[in-house]
Order: structure tokens, then C-alpha cells, then sequence
DNA sequence: CAGTGAGCGAGCTTCCGCTTGACTT
């Protein structure tokens, strides 16, 4: 008989308090919620006062049974979940799975795991609260409702699997509505005025003073003539200011902001920073990494001070309490913090060490005293013109956190070079070095990154820290968006000198709309999105979320019935399900172009049954309509009359080679040359489908066949070693073997190949 | 590996939040 039985929610966290607990505690964890909706049906009895219909997910059946197993063994049971709605639904189902006698069992809640905390939480035991249950009920069966009957009129209206929800259809909208601003963004041009002005000092280092005109030129000749001006303009020093400023550090990590920079920092993805900090976690590194807490425990404060006392001294340190700021933040855990302040390094991978360290570094930063600046702002002026010159420089006076830790911004060129001024009086007489105008465009508003919309949906209160991750992951596994590069193009600006009294034009190129892990939107994306705004409007609301949030916490406190609020969101949005089944055609976001130049027939676009398709002609009237796919990175939304004809141009003959007719076409991997029956891919970004020429073809023909002799090492006929990405290895009727490390391939027999093949069949077979 | 766009219909898909392995490559 166990004397104790304490239920958490994480192993990682049973097996730290099991320390902490005398020899008269055991302590195991349910691995979060052990019971919920059936999975098949709807799990809800709706005529019967929503009555939920709870089930053990096959995945639980084994922890219900060892729970179970251990309760009975046990005397007292303390269940010790989350202080939150979810913590206390795990509670209330754990009593009931287990059949629990509530007269011996006890929710006990804490925040911190130290041991006073958890002796604390033992002598203060309390009932399961079940307002707060109730109120987890109703978000539950909510977040049901929502998906399993918006998802079904998906399926019958636009296509087969995909889903709608209340937070992945917000995240998604989120991301087209984003499109559409670059979409009908209007990129304007003016030009900014740079001057690098000299100063008579003897310290010929530090001489110049660089300065931007504090107005923009809207067009080339505005500011050629400036330029002019400023070519026999006086130039003097019309005011100096200094601003002492001081910067202070941010909170420390809550999943959100770790995502964010570790992003930002270490390029990280989403979930790829949730691996490393799981993996952090169970090694007892840091605290538990899904929470939305800025809060540290009072011990954490006490040895972040220590260690910053004894690296860098007093007057850096500086104790601070966060106030969690995030809407809907249930504050169940505290920041994500380093367990021991103390070990500045860990053990582990190149991944685990970075993202530690950078915990460590947000942590102690933000018990470290603020950053003191002075700001340096001088104002140079012309005696022919009313435009002013500014220059700003900043000097770090003390540099308190920073020495620790500077947050990264979103904003990918910053180009206010902030610098040292050198010493400069009022009505100092200055003469020009140089004085440029630069054509500079405006951006449109960037597009989301993982972490960049995890942040967003935070600010609006949507989806919880344990969601982030995997609502990104849905909703590129439905396909309503994309992670992915684009290159971006070239454009041409203009810049005017004014150089020792002379003025010249010149041409330059820059690059723009260069994208590195970007999420944008798909074809089907968009249109599920104006489906569900047409129809489904209060879901797909930014503000659905909060208002739903505030009856909960009325549920909570005891002032709303949980059956009465579902009841009144059921009945009009269910009206809602019945009107668009019954009243709205399918959807394909059909889009027509025009006509065909030649035949007059009707172009057009939609989404077809295997993606989005350009058609000529209708169907009907004995005609047969013809179909070609979109390309990569074209949208239904965009794409042109032109655009949508010139996808008929192929597949297309080049021309004949050794007898032979080369097709050039593109399929589902790219671009591709077809020649006697083999396939070939185009170069990316080098050759394109519409243009390439018979001799370029048959370059990269003969270019594919000798470095496909190069990869084959070995020939012995049914046998090969062939040379590939990751090195040599053996190919044997399609299937695959890996060489054992050491061995000299080129001394290799047929022989040889065929024990590494048997040895690794044995293997393969014993490790299944 | 390099397609498809005839039509019918059975059977399937789906949510959000708690937590980790168990899978395969």
C-alpha cells in the first residue's frame, strides 16, 4: 500500500517532485487530458442539454489502466494538475476514469516546483472546482461544434478533407488578408537625401558628421534641384540636442516570444524550437517550455541576482516582476526559464546548447538594470532653402542588460546606422563632402513567418501556448498555405551625386521582394477563406475569439450556465450550417479571363479536382473543353488572360535529336524535357519551359547522361554502386543498401555487395 | 516521378488543448 498519490499532468515534472517528496509519495503523471469527445461522432448529445459524450482515446488506454492500478494501491490521492480550465477538466475526469472516493482524494494546485511550494500545496487542499470544469466543457464542446459541422459543409461545397476551425480558419484568414494588402499594394518612389558633411577638427578620424534631409523629394528633377542648391548652399550647425534615454530588457520567455526569437535568432522553425525545448525540459534544463507566463518564481529571482552579482556586479542588477500582458494568458506555469541560473552552459547538441543559451541570456537580462543612452540629435541648415539636415547618434552610457541580451525586431533592413557624432558647436560653419539623393520605394506590409503570425494570434488571444505549433502545421497540411523561398526581383533605381560642385546621374539595380520562409497563401486557402467569410462570418471574426472567452470565465466564476451559453451560440450558428448547405452553390473560385484571340472561345479559371486548372471552351453543345494546370506561384486571384493561354503552349515538340523528338513540358516536380521516353529537368532560375531551344535541350541531355556515369561506381549487372547525395551505397532491384562505414569502396567485389545486402536484410528484419 | 478535368457512389475526411512516445525513413 502507497501511503500518498500525487497525479501531475508531465512525467518530466512527477519525476522532479518525486525528489521533493518524502519516501511516503509516489508521484505519476496522466500525460495530459486522459478522456475526451468521442472521436467518430459528433460526441455530443445536443437534444439532451449538450451532454458530452467522453471517451478513453486508444492512445490513453494504457495510462488509464496504470492510473488506475495505482490509485487502488494507494490511501490518499492528490491531484495535482494545472491550476487552469484545463488542469481542473483533467482533475474532474482523472476522479472519474479512476472511480475516485472523494473523501480521500484532493486537488492540490502550485506554481512553482520547490519544495516549500509543494508542501505548501499539500496542507492546503481543496475540491475540484467545477465551475472552472464547466467552463472547459464549454470551450470543449464550442471548439467541436465548430469543426465537426463547419468541416462536413467544406467538404460537400469545396472539397473533400479539409477542415475549418475556430483558430486555424482566423490563422488562415490572417495570411490571405495579408496577400491581398501586397496584392493591391502600390509601390511609390521618392528620393532621400544623404549628406556627409566635414567638420575643420584636428582629429582627422572622426570628422564627419553623416546626415539625412529631413524631407523626402517626390520625383528626380525635385531633387536634381536640390541637389543644385545644396551645390552653393552655406551649410551651418543650427541646433544641438542631447537626450540622456534609458532601455530596459524584455520579459523573460514565454513560449510565444521564445518562438519568435529563436526564429528571429537562430532561424529556428516553430516546432523545431519546440523539439529542442521539449528535449531541454525532460534533461531538467528548463522550466516547462507551453506556457504563457512571464511570471519567475521568487527562487529563480534570488539565483538570476547571485549570478549576475558575481559576473558583472551590483550595479547591473536589478530585480524586476513581469506583468503578463497577453490576452486569455491562464498563467498555469512560470516563464521558461533556466532551471539553474548558475549553469551559464549546458551538455547537448549544437540546438539545445544555442536555444539554452539564449534562455539563459532572457532570463538574466531581464533581472539586469536598464541600459543608459544619450541621444545625440543635430540639425544642420541651408542658407538657401528651408530643408534641414538631421543627424542622430547614439552613445550607450551604460550598458547595463545589454551586455547580456538585445531583442531582434522583425523589420529585416534596418538602415538608421546609429553612430558616434563627432564634437560639434552651435553655428559651426560645415562644407559638404558629398550629398546623395537615392530613389528609395516603399514596401508593401510583410508577410507572416511562422513565428511573426504566432505572435499575432497571441495578440488576439488565439490558440493557447500548446497549439502554436501544431495550428501551423494544419494549416499547411491542408494546403491553405506555404512555407517557402522566393527569390525576388531586380529593379532598376536612380541616384544623383553632388560631388566637389559637380552633379551626375547614375543607374543602379536592387533586389527586391526576397523572401525566406514565408508563409503564402494557396488557391484553396483563399477560397475556403471567402467561403467561410460569406457564410460563417461571427466564426472567422478576429473578436470570435475574446467574446467567447469572457462567457467562459463568466461559466468560471459561476455567473453563466454552461448548457445556457452553448445553447444560445448553437441555435443561431447551427441556422447558419443549414442555410449554406441548403442555399450556397459549390464553390471553385471561377474566375473569367476573356476570349480566346484565335477561336473566340470562353478562358477561364477555377479550382478542379486536382488543383487549380486554366480552361478554353465550355463543356456542353457537343464541344469537349480543353484543360491546363497553373503553374507554381500563380494564383487563381492574379493571373491573367495572357498567363492563363500561354499554359497551352505546353507540352511542346523542340525539335528532333538523333531521330528522336524532344518534348518539353511541366510536371508535377517542374519543368521537364522528355526525350525516348526519359526525363529530364530544366535548370531552375536558368532555363525556361517556353523558350528553351532544341540545342540547349540537348545540352542538358547530354549533360544529365554523363553525370548519371559518374554516379555509378560499380556495375556488376543486377548489382550497382552508385555515388549519391549522402555518398556510396549499394542498389539491388530498386531497393537500397547503406555500405558499413570504413569500407573501401573501390576495392569493392560483387561478392562484397552481396554479405553487406544479406547482413542488412538481417537487421532490418530483427530491428521490426 | 513528369496525370489527370465521365459519372456514380460507398466510405472516409474534421475541431482545440493537455501531454509524450511509437511509428517509419
Amino acid at each position: 500500500m502507497i501511503e500518498n498519490l500525487v497525479i501531475v499532468e508531465s512525467p518530466a515534472k512527477a519525476k522532479t517532485i518525486e525528489k521533493f517528496l518524502g519516501e511516503d509519495f509516489r508521484v505519476i503523471s496522466s500525460f495530459g487530458h486522459i478522456r475526451d469527445l468521442a472521436k467518430k461522432n459528433l460526441g455530443i448529445d445536443i437534444k439532451n442539454d449538450f451532454s458530452p459524450e467522453y471517451e478513453i482515446p486508444k492512445e490513453k488506454i494504457k495510462v488509464a489502466g496504470d492510473l488506475r492500478k495505482a490509485a487502488a494501491e494507494s490511501k490518499n490521492i492528490w491531484i495535482a494538475s494545472d491550476e487552469d480550465r484545463e488542469g481542473e477538466a483533467i482533475a474532474w475526469h482523472l476522479i472519474n476514469v479512476l472511480n475516485l472516493d472523494l473523501s480521500t482524494t484532493r486537488r492540490i494546485v502550485f506554481h512553482e516546483i520547490t519544495k516549500d511550494a509543494i508542501s505548501n500545496a499539500v496542507l492546503n487542499p481543496r475540491q475540484v472546482d467545477m465551475n472552472l470544469v464547466n467552463s472547459q466543457q464549454a470551450r470543449r464542446v464550442l471548439d467541436r461544434l465548430v469543426g465537426y459541422e463547419i468541416s462536413p459543409v467544406l467538404w460537400k461545397k469545396v472539397q473533400p478533407a479539409l477542415s475549418a476551425g475556430r483558430v486555424q480558419s482566423v490563422a488562415v484568414r490572417l495570411i490571405v488578408e495579408r496577400e491581398r494588402e501586397i496584392i493591391t499594394f502600390k509601390s511609390e518612389s521618392s528620393f532621400r537625401i544623404n549628406g556627409m558633411f566635414k567638420i575643420d577638427t584636428s582629429d582627422s578620424e572622426n570628422n564627419i558628421i553623416r546626415a539625412e534631409a529631413s524631407k523626402r523629394f517626390p520625383g528626380e528633377k525635385d531633387a536634381l534641384r536640390f541637389l543644385e542648391l545644396c551645390s552653393t548652399a552655406e551649410f551651418r550647425i543650427t541646433g544641438i540636442s542631447i537626450k540622456p534615454g534609458t532601455k530596459s530588457p524584455a520579459p523573460p520567455f514565454t513560449t510565444s516570444t521564445l518562438q519568435q526569437e529563436a526564429y528571429r535568432k537562430l532561424g529556428f522553425s516553430v516546432a523545431q524550437t519546440m523539439a529542442v525545448a521539449q528535449k531541454l525540459y525532460e534533461a531538467g534544463k528548463i522550466t516547462y517550455m507551453r506556457t504563457d507566463s512571464t511570471n519567475l518564481s521568487k527562487l529563480a529571482l534570488a539565483k538570476s541576482r547571485e549570478v549576475i552579482l558575481s559576473e558583472f556586479g551590483e550595479k547591473y542588477s536589478r530585480t524586476r516582476q513581469f506583468k503578463t500582458k497577453s490576452k486569455g494568458a491562464q498563467e498555469a506555469h512560470e516563464a521558461i526559464r533556466p532551471t539553474y541560473p548558475d549553469t551559464l552552459t549546458i551538455t547537448g547538441n549544437q540546438n539545445e546548447r544555442k536555444l539554452y543559451e539564449l534562455i539563459w541570456k532572457r532570463t538574466i537580462a531581464s533581472q539586469m538594470a536598464d541600459a543608459e543612452v544619450e541621444r545625440t540629435t543635430i540639425s544642420i541648415g541651408m542658407n538657401n532653402s528651408p530643408v534641414l539636415f538631421q543627424a542622430i547618434g547614439e552613445v550607450i552610457k551604460f550598458d547595463g542588460f545589454l551586455k547580456v541580451y538585445a531583442e531582434s525586431t522583425d523589420i529585416e533592413n534596418n538602415e538608421d546606422e546609429k553612430y558616434i557624432i563627432p564634437a560639434v558647436k552651435k553655428d559651426m560653419l560645415l562644407h559638404y563632402d558629398s550629398i546623395s539623393a537615392t530613389q528609395k520605394y516603399t514596401s508593401p506590409p510583410p508577410r507572416y513567418t511562422e513565428a511573426s503570425l504566432v505572435k499575432k494570434l497571441e495578440e488576439l488571444g488565439i490558440g493557447r501556448p500548446s497549439t502554436y505549433a501544431p495550428t501551423i502545421s494544419t494549416i499547411q497540411n491542408r494546403g491553405y498555405v506555404l512555407k517557402e523561398d522566393r527569390p525576388g526581383e531586380k529593379r532598376p533605381i536612380t541616384v544623383i551625386s553632388l560631388s566637389k560642385g559637380k552633379v551626375s546621374t547614375t543607374s543602379r539595380i536592387e533586389s527586391t521582394g526576397k523572401e525566406k520562409s514565408k508563409l503564402f497563401p494557396q488557391d484553396i486557402g483563399m477560397i475556403v477563406n471567402d467561403f467561410l467569410i460569406e457564410n460563417f462570418s461571427e466564426i472567422v471574426d478576429y473578436n470570435f475569439t475574446a467574446e467567447v472567452e469572457e462567457q467562459f470565465d463568466k461559466i468560471a466564476e459561476g455567473r453563466l450556465k454552461w448548457t445556457g451559453m452553448l445553447d444560445k451560440f448553437y441555435s443561431s450558428f447551427h441556422k447558419m450550417v443549414e442555410n449554406t448547405l441548403e442555399k450556397k452553390d459549390r464553390k471553385t473560385g471561377i474566375r473569367i479571363l476573356g476570349n480566346h484571340p484565335e477561336t473566340g472561345e470562353q478562358v477561364s479559371v477555377k479550382m478542379g479536382r486536382y488543383g487549380p486548372v486554366a480552361q478554353i471552351g465550355e463543356s456542353g453543345n457537343g464541344t469537349k473543353p480543353r484543360f491546363a494546370s497553373l503553374g507554381k506561384n500563380q494564383l487563381l486571384e492574379t493571373i491573367n488572360l495572357q498567363e492563363a493561354l500561354n499554359l497551352f503552349r505546353l507540352p511542346r515538340s523542340v525539335g528532333m535529336h538523333e531521330g528522336d523528338e524532344m518534348i518539353v513540358g511541366v510536371g508535377k516536380f517542374g519543368p521537364y524535357i522528355k526525350y525516348k521516353n526519359k526525363f529530364y529537368s530544366l535548370k531552375k532560375g536558368i532555363d525556361d519551359p517556353y523558350s528553351v531551344t532544341l540545342e540547349r535541350a540537348i545540352e542538358i541531355v547530354k549533360e544529365k547522361s554523363e553525370s548519371d556515369k559518374k554516379k555509378v561506381l560499380k556495375d556488376f549487372g543486377d548489382i550497382r554502386v552508385l555515388n549519391g547525395r549522402f555518398g556510396p551505397y549499394i542498389v539491388k532491384e530498386k531497393e537500397n543498401f547503406r555500405i558499413p562505414k570504413g569500407t573501401e569502396t573501390d576495392k569493392l567485389t560483387k561478392e562484397d555487395c552481396i554479405r553487406i545486402i544479406e547482413q542488412s536484410k538481417k537487421t532490418r528484419k530483427s530491428s521490426k
